[in-house]
DNA sequence: AGCACGCCGACT
DNA sequence: GTCGGCGTGCTC
């Protein structure tokens, strides 16, 4: 047989490991390897082990003479986990995001099947040093990890003695869930034949069982036990005595075998519905990439037409994929799609544990479920057929990734779109400008839903001018007309939601005397005060201090707290309106897992009068005695150093205010602000996309922001402020060299938060249509800062970044 | 990333 | 003279 050598990207993250490396593939592994396996290969001098996956198979060697491969160590898996398209996009997403290869391969997977390191150390002979002889105890192996420091060098030199050895461990993350199975050997004629003694009734038994099975094929053993009456020590005599083979298989878990969940019929479609769902319904019949945005207005019933459309792949033969913000996929949500498609329904999200994800992605691989809907990362589900690929909610930021690989689902939609021919939905009532923009040019082909489906009008919007109302206001964080309109809810039995709006906005304790705000000492931020661990923290690196009584700088015992928590504003609002029964919703009462369900559920079973919360409270709720909704604080992001803030705000207050008046009765908003005459606001006043859409596109056009300009930022860190700061001069000065007049740089500038867990940050950002030499000098930067790297610096670029703070 | 090699200062 | 500091470079 000819040799046979096995490209591998390894799990060594880093510039100069960024590449595939040829292994010989050992005679006896030859029919276990795969491409798009993953597999285990001695790396390095040490020949430590770690995971690589296999991008190539080849019978002749690629590699220069000159260097002695090595064999591969083990296959990891029985089937292939990366499919060819898997592969594909790994290289696109590579290429496209700047990005180590082996992050865009583990990108595809889910986190189970990263590897997880260990190494032990191993006593080869005595090795005549009472102390580290004394670690050892009676075993010969310890973990290395638990060996103190100071007896590092100490290993070092035994190691070079021969006397220890350390052994390189890879496994995955979560193991599978395994249950003993076996499969019968023998004929039933066969096992008539097998001398049993007539005392061994059990195995007697076990004979007269197993005549009843099919011989080769493969059964559980529990509850083979549960029908035979036999017990697990039986099936191993019977293993022993060669009747049949024992084995592990692997079995998961379903976590929504929730058995709560009803049947849904398709609803009736208003005309504007049915239009969108029939044109979408045309492009799936002719396996056509076309890309629409679906543009409805809050309550225009957007998720019907979902499903809707989903239904339709799958009578078609095809698989659907709907992404989600994580905050929307609400058991409400859920329900509905489950509802609708039942167990052919796979549902990614974070509340689930690595292992629930892990059985989730392995009933997709195995065509189990056809329907996948999840937050950003399901949209690499491994379908292999997908009909349709709908985003709700296109316009929400948390679709984009702000780690390695830092991809936009949305363009990994398309992607994957003109890979299985099939057309994609971007749905929201307040799409992005990007998208609004290409849907202009006929990039997208445009639906809209300009009615909602209940006939009621948008809810009413006013706004409450704090400039003035706030001074009479009876308590700092609400107005008389606010508490008004909340008292008359009341009174009606009516329901209310109160938006915090807590974005680039924390409480933090200022001296009344001199001013002095407490800092936290390794991040350039004010501490934040947490009532619940009665302590003030940091949000960025976890530090944590007492609450001062008296000012750190002047010693004035006139020390208050500033901003506004949910938790404030729940005792204020509970002191004006003693008898009302409040929800609170943010970080602190939903870090339990299930809470965030448990709270909506019991406000929507009207156990509470007031539901008070954060951004999460702002989307996907549909409760039909919700009449009144209000903004308690409008503006706290507008003033944010980024250029898109304003469109997050117009958002925001537009998306809230769809949550009244879903039902029959009229729905009412209010909205707090200090900036009532800013366009974000009084145009979200109107609700009007259109016109918002006009302003904010002539705003971007004047100073050359996306849709008008792509982006790219760029961001140095380093622990010393000066090396971070002449990183990116530097690099600025070369851009210089290569851009055209066309292209621009912003800055370098430090950024908003300069220190963060005492890193230094810089950052510039690069305004462009069109740079052929761009990408090329981004790559050549990367490989050229590797250096640099082992001095401290950090760099990260971040094509079209959403966030510029 | 992690490991070895190699070239400089402070010690038995 | 050696031990061990960490800067440099490579890993199929």
């Amino acid at each position: 047989m000819s040799k046979l050598y096995a490209l591998v990207i390894v799990d060594v993250p880093a510039m100069q490991t960024n590449h595939p490396y040829t292994y010989l593939v050992p005679k006896q592994l030859h029919d276990q390897v795969a491409v798009g396996k993953r597999v285990i290969v001695g790396f390095g001098k040490g020949d430590r082990h770690v995971q690589g996956f296999i991008v190539d198979l080849r019978e002749d060697l690629p590699t220069q003479a000159g260097v002695t491969l090595k064999e591969v160590q083990e296959v990891l898996d029985l089937e292939p986990v990366i499919t060819q398209e898997g592969l594909q996009l790994a290289d696109w997403l590579a290429d496209h995001t700047f990005a180590f290869k082996i992050r865009c391969l583990q990108v595809l997977l889910p986190n189970a099947l990263k590897a997880a390191y260990s190494k032990t150390l191993k006593r080869l002979q005595p090795l005549d040093d009472p102390q580290i002889d004394a670690l050892f105890g009676q075993s010969d192996e310890i973990d290395l990890a638990q060996l103190p420091a100071q007896f590092q060098n100490q290993i070092i030199h035994y190691r070079h003695q021969g006397k220890v050895e350390i052994i390189y461990h890879v496994k995955d993350k979560v193991a599978k869930k395994q249950v003993p199975a076996f499969k019968l050997l023998l004929t039933p004629e066969q096992l008539d034949q097998v001398a049993v003694s007539p005392r061994a009734t059990k195995q007697l038994a076990m004979r007269d069982y197993l005549k009843t099975l099919e011989s080769a094929k493969l059964y559980l053993q529990k509850p083979a036990q549960a029908a035979s009456g036999l017990t697990s020590a039986d099936f191993r005599t019977a293993a022993k005595k060669g009747w049949l083979e024992q084995s592990q298989v692997e079995q998961y878990r379903d976590p929504y075998a929730d058995k709560n969940i009803t049947a849904t019929k398709p609803l009736e479609l208003t005309p504007d519905q049915n239009f969108a769902v029939k044109s979408v319904q045309a492009h799936i019949d002719q396996k056509d990439n076309r890309t629409f945005l679906l543009q409805g207005v809050t309550g225009s019933g957007k998720t019907e037409v979902y499903l809707q459309m989903m239904a339709y792949a799958l009578k078609q033969g095809r698989q659907a994929l709907m992404l989600v913000p994580e905050i929307s996929l609400t058991p409400q949500m859920m329900r509905r799609v489950k509802g609708r498609f039942g167990d052919l329904v796979a549902v990614m999200h974070s509340g689930l544990s690595a292992g629930e994800r892990y059985d989730e992605w392995r009933r997709i691989e195995r065509k189990e479920a056809r329907v996948v809907i999840g937050a950003r990362s399901a949209i690499f589900a491994p379908l292999d057929n997908i009909g349709i690929i709908i985003m709700d909610e296109e316009h929400e930021a948390s679709y984009k990734q702000d780690e390695m690989p830092r991809y936009h689902a949305r363009d990994v939609a398309l992607w994957r779109a003109r890979y299985h021919h099939c057309p994609v939905v971007l749905g929201s009532a307040t799409p992005s400008l990007e998208s609004r923009a290409r849907a202009m040019k006929n990039v997208y082909t445009w639906l809209t839903l300009p009615k909602r489906v209940n006939g009621q009008a948008l809810p009413k919007v006013e706004l409450i001018d704090m400039r003035n109302e706030g001074k009479y206001a009876p308590v700092p964080d609400i107005s008389n007309t606010m508490l008004n309109a909340i008292k008359d809810r009341l009174i009606k039995g009516e329901q209310t939601v109160l938006l915090l709006n807590r974005r680039g906005y924390s409480s933090f304790v200022m001296c009344r005397e001199c001013g002095y705000v407490l800092k936290c000492p390794n991040c350039d931020v004010s501490l934040t005060l947490h009532m619940d661990s009665h302590s003030m923290r940091c949000h960025y690196c976890g530090h944590e201090e007492a609450i001062p009584q008296t000012c750190d700088s002047c010693h004035s015992r006139k020390v208050r707290y500033y901003g506004t928590g949910t938790q404030k504003v729940e005792e204020q609002l509970q002191s004006l309106l003693p008898t009302a029964r409040i929800i609170r919703m943010d970080v602190d009462t939903t870090r339990k897992k299930g809470a965030h369900e448990r709270l909506l559920q019991a406000f929507g079973n009207k156990e509470a009068d007031i539901l008070l919360g954060t951004q999460m409270i702002a989307k996907g709720l549909d409760f039909p005695d919700v009449t009144l909704v209000g903004v308690l604080n409008a503006d706290t992001a507008l003033d944010l150093p980024d250029f898109r803030a304003s469109e997050r705000t117009f958002q925001l207050l537009t998306q809230v205010a769809g949550r009244a008046g879903r039902a029959q009765k009229a729905g009412q908003v209010l909205i707090q602000t200090y900036n009532p005459q800013h366009y974000a606001i009084q145009l979200a006043k109107g609700q009007d996309y259109e016109r918002y859409f006009q302003t904010e596109m002539g705003f971007r056009h004047r100073v050359g922001y996306p849709p008008y300009y792509y982006t790219i930022q760029i961001t140095a860190s380093y622990d010393n402020e000066a090396a971070a700061a002449k990183k990116m001069f530097t690099i600025a000065g070369e851009l210089g060299k290569i851009l055209s007049p066309q292209a621009q740089v912003l800055g370098p500038t430090p950024k908003a938060i300069m220190r963060i867990k005492n890193r230094y940050y810089y950052q510039l950002v690069i305004k462009y249509k069109h740079e052929p030499l761009l990408e090329d000098y981004l790559k050549g930067l990367l490989i050229q800062a590797q250096t640099e790297e082992k001095k401290g610096l950090k760099l990260v670029i971040d094509r079209d970044p959403l966030n510029f703070i």
